[in-house]
This record gives structure tokens, sequence and C-alpha cells, in this order.
DNA sequence: TCTTAGCACTTGTATCGTTTGAGTGCTAAA
DNA sequence: TTTAGCACTCAAACGATACAAGTGCTAAGA
């Protein structure tokens, strides 16, 4: 348990540090805050607080610097998002008052606007129905030897890839594949499509064609690439910002990291309706220890659920970045909303 | 002019510095070199070399590095390419072995490759007829409310946007707009269509669309990035290893660059069928000072020519890197007349 | 005329003791 | 419980010194 005044001490200290990235010491402190007492005072309530695991000294003679229970408990209990600034509502505004004619615009929109405004690197998930089902494919021919393979899901997804084919294939030969996987596999939701295609597919295939193989990869291909989630990233170089003693070979993981699809989902984590906050070490990956990530989901209604999250310095300063994706989330929402409300009817 | 010995001394300076990074001085060389001379006429040597410009000194009694009309006389005239090292070719072949349904995965594979075997940044583009022209143009409508816009080109490129539509766009309109632009513009040159676009064409489709912007905007779009010039890079991160003083602005920048497509085309210059190396401030962006390019075409015969590129830093091994190059474009150039040849008959 | 040994000189790097200043913990008095 | 005072710690800055690598120049030898 903190006494109030401990409280304010802790806020105190994880506030200069944010701000400032020296280690705060008593005398500052006494100076600081509006109650009045001497440093002497402040420093038996540090070292009470250190004792707790709060804060810690960078050396035996230092000031204090939070811990990551610091920043927890700070988070947790202690700050208040800050109102956003006049301005910054300005440029959200702004930047998503265009008009835009897909959803992908907006979001990959979105992912720039929040690193810029917070200068830190920002991610951006657009809205995602569970379990979103297969709802058709196509094969277009392109000109003599090209075919383009287009899937379209119930959610309003769209992935398609372009490859050449080899003359002896007949626009028949095409038909029948496109017949087949329409009539076998709409209707299932992705997961279980790419069950069946390495299930039962191949061999139903084969009747239609001497050798499939060539277009079950396609299919799979663009299959795979439908039921990853897509996400969209801003201000990737604003993570050279923050390379302290510009360790080249964590950069390379971090980058390596926010460059993965599967790797980054795990690291955003499961959605949740309140704003998150994972602070260094607790985030599983070693690449993230000196990172804070704020993750927040934004709520379209029918339209499923989305995720933003910025990715910063362990020592950000918080009450400003919660103010700042609060507000986002809601724009965003608003904005989406509009926008089917638009198409939809 | 340089004597025979100057040269010898010239091209082993260029050889140590790139090697070992440090400075070299006299005593060294005296060492290294096949003749027999003293520390001291070497020292007269480098005098002379430096009064030509062609090394420098780092402090008034440091070793010497070479300056860069030194680079550039060592790689217009002392520099033999190395022959590719065993291992290296394994790899190219193996890497581009595989099956390929698409020229722009062998592009981009590519473009990993070589920076595999450089540990360096590379770039690819494809083999690009100048003067490519519009074959046609489609709406594909999607499902309920989506449409996609595929592009095609003579020289096989396809370019595609999905895009939302309002509801009350009718396929009889799409169809209208597919024929007008097929009819007017199918034929021309990229550019000669973005000409049109903005020229006469708005007029003609007000005949039968109301608000026709928005499918102008798409074309228009959908063209531009046809019309660009498309590039890989592999090894982005690589850049990271070469930032001397971790100086954060001039890597943003040079980041920045490598992902603007006008800037590095920019910077990649006009093909040649030589190999050509551009070295530090010789190219004309600030942010490259401290790096190299080495540039090369690869020949696809009535495919056109493409281009590959590795960027680093210009204390490179450059007869390492010419060997690689040399090979590579050839290798990839043998990939691609055997691609086309499957496809084309 | 070219080469070389020798030497004085320059400069970056490393090492080491010193000083300074910010900050701490502890004690004892208010 | 608070506070003044004091001894103590440590990082950072500083200056002196030594060292090593390398240079240019001179004068003698081939």
């Amino acid at each position: 348990m903190l006494s109030e005044r401990q409280m304010m001490i802790l806020r105190a200290v994880v506030r200069d540090f944010t701000n400032t990235g020296v280690p705060v010491g008593s005398k500052a402190l006494a100076k600081q805050l509006p109650i009045h007492v001497s440093s002497a005072t402040i420093r038996n309530e540090m070292a009470a607080l250190e004792d707790q695991g709060l804060i810690k000294k960078t050396h035996s003679s230092s000031g204090r610097i939070p811990s990551v229970e610091g920043y927890r408990y700070y988070v947790d209990n202690l700050v208040k998002p800050d109102p956003l600034r006049p301005n910054d509502m300005d440029v959200i505004q702004s930047s998503l008052g265009g008009d835009f004619h897909k959803i992908d615009e907006i979001i990959s929109q979105s992912a720039t606007i929040l690193s810029n405004l917070t200068s830190y690197t920002a991610f951006t998930l657009k809205p995602e129905l569970k379990d979103s089902r297969l709802s058709g494919f196509r094969l277009v021919p392109l000109g003599k030897r090209q075919v383009m393979a287009i899937l379209v899901t119930d959610s309003g997804d769209v992935e398609n890839q372009t490859f050449d084919v080899n003359e002896t294939v007949t626009g028949d030969q095409l038909e029948a594949v496109v017949r087949l996987i329409n009539d076998q596999l709409v209707g299932l939701t992705l997961p279980e499509v790419l069950q069946k295609l390495q299930a039962d597919i191949p061999m139903k295939i084969a009747n239609y064609l001497q050798s499939p193989e060539g277009f079950l990869d396609i299919f799979g291909d663009v299959l795979t690439r439908a039921a990853k989630e897509q996400f969209y990233v801003g201000g990737r170089l604003n993570l050279l910002n923050f390379s302290e003693d510009s360790d080249v070979d964590s950069l390379k993981s971090l980058y390596s990291l926010i460059d993965k699809t599967d790797d980054i989902a795990n690291v955003l984590g499961q959605p949740s309706d309140k704003i998150s906050v994972q602070i260094g070490n607790e985030m599983t990956n070693d690449a993230l220890r000196n990172f804070s990530l704020i993750t927040a989901t934004y709520d379209v209604n029918q339209h499923g659920k989305g995720m933003i999250a910025i990715l910063g310095p362990t020592r950000m300063p918080y009450s400003r970045m919660l103010g700042i994706v609060g507000a986002f989330r809601e724009e965003l929402a608003k904005k989406l909303l509009d926008y089917y409300r638009f198409y939809d009817e």
C-alpha cells in the first residue's frame, strides 16, 4: 500500500523521468512538489518506494528512475490521459477527412497519422470479423498468358495475384477449377478451406486437370495471404531515435520483428476493450526490452473490431500517449462507420 | 600519369583499407609489397600520390586512405573482378532454381540473393521495354459493392486495385467506362495515356456518367502506378551496419531515399552495358556521401533490359563485389530467358 | 638521380590520478 | 514525524603523461 504522499512522489518521478530522461533526485522533487517538505523527508519516502520495487537507482548515489513495476503502478493507478491538444485533433480530422475508396487506405493512413502525432511507431489492423468466410474465387485471364486469381471473403477482403500460365492451359480448364473451388469451398471459414485444400480437394481436381498442382499452389497462396491478419506500420524510422547506444543488433531484431506478421500479432495480443499498456520486459520478446506498447481496439459495430497500437521507448509520456490513442480510436471508429454507411445502403 | 610502382602502391592502399578500415602506413606496405624497397621510398611515392589527390591522410601524421579520386582510379584502371567463390555460385543457382509463376517473384528473390551474397543492400528492376503501351483495362465487379480495376500493358505488367462503389453505380455504367477507355486509349504509351486523361477524356466520359471523377481517379491511380518503375530492395537492414557514428539523421534520409521510387530511379541512373561504379559524393545525393553504388544491366533480348545494383560503404571490397555483380547479371538473364521461353511458346 | 637510414616532430589513443557535483543514507535534534 | 547536517559514493570531466604509429626531411650511399 502506498500513502498519498508516496503516490504523489512516484507520479512525479515518472513524469520527470519520462520528460527529461535523467534520474530524479530528492532535492529536485522537494522543490517541485505541491506539498512543502524537505528533501530529507522525500529521501525517506523514496527509500520506502525503492523497498517496494517501484523505483530504483542507476548507481549507489544516483537519483531514482521508475522500475517496470513502478511504470505499471503509475499506468494502472496514477495516470490520467491528457486531453488532446487542439492542434492534434485538427490533424486527425483533416487527415481522415478525405474521400476514401478503400478501407485499407483509411487504415494505412491511420498508421501514418498516429506515428506523426506520437513520433513513435504505430500499427493499425483493419476491423476483422472473426471467422470470415470464403465467398468467391475467380481466375480472370488477362492477355495472352497471364491469369489473375482473385479471392473474396464475406467480410469484403480481397486478395489477388497474377501469374503466368503455359499455353497448354485452356479456358475450359480454368472454368473447371473455378467451379470446383466455388462449389466445394464457398461458405466455409478460411481455416476450414485451408484444411480441405490439403485433404480431399487434390483428388477431386485430378479429374479435371492432369497437372493441377500449379493452380492449387496459387489458390493456397492467395488463401493464406487472405487468412493472415494484415497490418500497417507507420513511422518505422522513428525506432531509430531510441536506439540508445545504437545497438545495431537489437535494432535489426526489432525491425525483423515488426515486419513479420505472425510475430507482431503475438506481440499485440488479444483485443480488449480497455486501452492496454505493456511495459518493457512484460512483453516476452527480448527485442522489446526497452520499449512499451500501447494497444487499443476500436469498434465498428457489426463490422467487427480493429486494433491500433503505438510502440515507443519505455520512457514515454504515458499520459499524453493514452490521450492520443483514446481519442484516435474514437475518431477512427466514427470515420469507418461513416464509410460503411455510405457504401452499405 | 602513374608509374607502375605507384599503381602497385595505390592498389595496395585500397585493398588494405577496404579490408581493414584502418589507414595504411608506409611500413606495412613495405613489408607487404612484392618489390623490395624501404618504407622511406614508399613514403616518397605516397607523397606523390597524395599530390595527385589519389590518397589522403586522416590527420597530419596518420597513414593514408584512398580519396574518392583514388577509388575512381582504382576502379577504372587497377581492379580486376574476383572470380566467384564456388559456394556463391551454388547459392545463386539454387536460389534461382525453383519454379516461378511470376517475373516479379524472380526479381524480388534476386534482390534478396544479392544482398545475402554481399551483405549490403541490393536493388533489382525487372526488364523493361521502354514505351510499353496500354493493352487493356477492366473493371471486375466483386461481390456486392466492390470493383477491381485491372490494367494490363503490352509488356505484361499488371496493375490492379480494389475499391468500393456506391450502390447507385450500375453494371452498364461500368461497361461504358471500360469501353470508353479501351476504345480511346489502348495502344498508346502510358505517358500518352496520362496526358490524354487530363485533356479530352473527362469531357467524353461525362456523356456516360454524371459523376465520373471517381472512376477517372481510380484509373489514373492505377495508371501512374503502372507507369512507375517498380523496384525491389533486399537487405534493407544491412545499411544499419555502416552507420559509422550511428548518425540517426543520415540513416533516416538514406531510408527515405531508398523507399521513394522516383529518387532511387534518379540515383541508379541510365542503364549502360558496362558495370558502373559510383563512389561517394560522385552521387549528387548527400545521404550517399559515404556509400558506393554498383549498377549493372542484364539483357533478356527482345524482352528488354533490367537492372541490378548494390549499395554499400565506399570502403567496400570492389573486386569481390564486381565479381558477384558480373556473375549474377548473367545468371539472372539466363534464368529469365528460360522463364520466357517456357511461357512464350 | 634514386634509395635509404636516421631523426625530429605530430597526433590519436590510452591510462591514471584529481576534482567536482549531484545525490544518498544515517544520525541526532526539534 | 520531520529536518538539518554530515560523511560517503559514484559518474563525469579534466589534465598530465606516456605510447605507438606514422610522417617529412636531411644527408649519405649506390
